[in-house]
Order: structure tokens, then sequence, then C-alpha cells
DNA sequence: AGTTAAACATACAGACTTGTCTGTTTTTGT
DNA sequence: ACAAAAACAGACAAGTCTGTATGTTTAACT
């Protein structure tokens, strides 16, 4: 097992950080002092904290993504695997004490000029929705407004099980949201 | 029109710069800048700034829930109440940008030991909790325990309608969570 | 082996943070 | 009018923050 690269430490140090402490309550010198980095070596390879809070959101997105699709592939169907998503929402955050969503928690308390930040939140956001709509535009008893509608109603679900979880730290939004997302899904 | 007095003033105050900057966002001096009040009597009213954060999320309940009531008042029934819910939050998150929910808002990147704040957060939304429930355990051809568990479903579309509205700044989620919210009354 | 690049340590600037403290002025109640 | 309470102004403590600058040491490559 080989040491990684200072650049990848910064990355992996400021992921915990942000996930698990917040954005605004880690700081620089935090992140610097439990990668290992000297303050230099890490303005080499982001300019601001912002940006290394951006390469946090992206490596988040890539590994959070492929965590899901990884945990409903065993489903057969699509129904099945959206439905099997809220699991992986109850696996995911129960592991985490239900600490949330990462793009939901950087986006609500931000300074104003973090334009980078939010947009990583959109781009997230929106690739789980095309990945929703995708699984039911497969399913041929709908028709692709009936799927994207669907799908948007999903989303909503999700949406919901995770920032309500996470205020009340308790799985209960969770299946409420699979139920009713089984019922919307007939 | 009389003038405020200071503690109000700084509640006001650091109402509209909690909700509207974020309260990580938002400093002391900022507060009794904008209040008008000089620091040591701020200091005299609040023992900190959790403790202002306390007296707006309290305010903001009060004032929040009135505003939900009064605006589906005139529904006749309570499912209609419920359906125009949606239309509430429509009407409040695009006259305020989408700016979301301050509780949300304010939870989600919070200091460790502000646990008062959490608290005002649980509170409000069992509230509104228990508001759904109250309503649909009104409907006659619901059992007891049916309306918990739909009331608990709408629950989860509001709360996904709120933050997902607030991350793509557009309404298509309350839209979208309404046409859900429908579906589910039957 | 020698050159270039990367990472190191650390001091510093400059601004900001919450909260305390001192002392003065204004308002309030009697 | 007089005493008590409240609000005022503002300095200060003690720490935090992000980002820059300086110079040294280690590693990589040819």
């Amino acid at each position: 097992m080989k040491k990684l690269g200072v650049k990848d430490r910064i990355i992996e140090t400021a992921s915990d950080l942000f996930y698990n402490n917040g954005y605004n309550q880690t700081g620089i010198n935090q992140i610097i002092d439990e990668a290992g980095v000297a303050k230099a070596s890490m303005y080499m390879h982001f300019r601001s904290k912002e940006d290394i809070a951006v390469a946090y959101l992206k490596r988040r997105h890539i590994s959070w993504v492929s965590d899901l699709q990884d945990f409903v592939s065993n489903q057969i169907t699509n129904r099945e695997k959206l439905i099997a998503s809220f699991d992986y929402l109850d696996s995911w955050l129960s592991s985490v004490n239900y600490r949330g969503c990462g793009w939901q928690n950087i986006i609500t308390d931000l300074p104003h000029d973090h334009d980078k930040i939010r947009d990583q939140a959109v781009l997230h956001k929106n690739d789980v929705r095309v990945w929703v709509h995708s699984l039911l535009k497969d399913e041929d008893n709908l028709s692709d407004n009936e799927a994207m509608q669907l799908g948007d109603e999903l989303v909503i679900l999700l949406e919901g099980a995770i920032i309500l979880s996470q205020i009340q730290k308790n799985k209960w939004p969770i299946e409420v949201a699979k139920r009713a997302a089984k019922k919307l899904l007939k």
C-alpha cells in the first residue's frame, strides 16, 4: 500500500472534514495539518479553499453514483432498482450517522461568491435525475412523458428522505419515502 | 408606527441576515450595526449568537406555521388544505428567490456544540408533521394508521420540494411534489 | 552527478470572529 | 426632579481565518 500523493492526501482529508464537520467549520490549517502537507504545497495544487471543495464534490459524485449503481445492480427490473435506491439511502445514511447529503449540506450556508460549489450541486442533482429518468424510459408500459414525471416524483422523495432523516437522525423518513415510491410506481 | 424596542430590532435584523445570508455568514457586528444597537446592549438581551438564532427560529416558526394555515384556510376539505400546502410553498419560496427552509439551512453547516439550534429544527419539523397528521385524522375514510403513514409521505414530499427547488432555483420540484401528493391522496 | 521541480517549515499580513469590559448618555418610573 | 435601569460608544482580548512570501530540504529525471 503506497502512500498517496500530496494532492490526493489533501482531497481525502478535506473530503472527510468537509462532509463530517462541515465546510465553514473546516479551516485550511486543519486540512494541511491532518493531511501532513505544507501550506505552500497545498496552494500549489489549489488556488483557494473553494477549489478544494470543488475537487471534493467531484470525487464524491463519482463514488456516490457508482456506489448507488453497484448497490442496485443485483436487482432485475428497473422498477426494482429504483425501489432499492431507498435501501441504498438507508445503508449509506445509517453508516454515516445520518450526516445527510454532501451537496445539500454545503450549499445551504455558503458565502455569496462561491458559485463553483453551487454549480457542482446542480450538476450532481441533475445527474441523479437523469439516471432515474433513464431507468424509467426503458419501462415499456410508460410513455416518455410519464417516465419523466414519475422520475421527478421519485427524485423529490429521495431528497426529502435525506434531509428529513438528517434532521430527525432517524431512518423512518427513508422507509416512508420507499413506501411512497412503491405506491407511485404502482 | 412606533419604533421597535432593542430586543425586537435585534431579532428582526438577525432574522433577515440569518435567513438571507446564512448563519455562518452573519457576524455579531453586522447584526448590531444594522439593528442600530450597541454591542453591550445586545449582550444584555442575548448570551450568545446561538441564542439570537434560537429567538429567530422561534419567531419564524410562529409566523411560518401561521402563514401556512392562513393560506390554506379557504380550502374546504382537509385533503384540499394539504394539496394547497404545496401552493403555499410555491408562493413563499418564489417570493424569497428559492432561499429554502430556514431550519434546513441553519442545521446543515453548524458548529458541533450548537444543540439548541438543532433542537429548534426538530421541534419545527415535528409540529408540521403533527399538523399534517391532524388534518388526515379527521378524514373518515382513513384509519389512524393510514392517516399517520400518508401524512409522513406528504411531509417527505414537502421537504424534498423545498430543498430541491432551492438547489435548482426553480419551482418545478414544488409542482412535481404537488402532483405526487395528489396521487397519494387518491 | 547535476539540474529541475516539488514538497517542506514557518513567519507574516490583514482581516475577521465572538464576547468582555469600561464608562457615558439617555430613558424610564416614581 | 431624582434615582435606577437601559442603551449608548467603543476599546480590547484572544483567537480565528485565508492567502502570500521566504527560504530550505527532499525527490525525480537525465
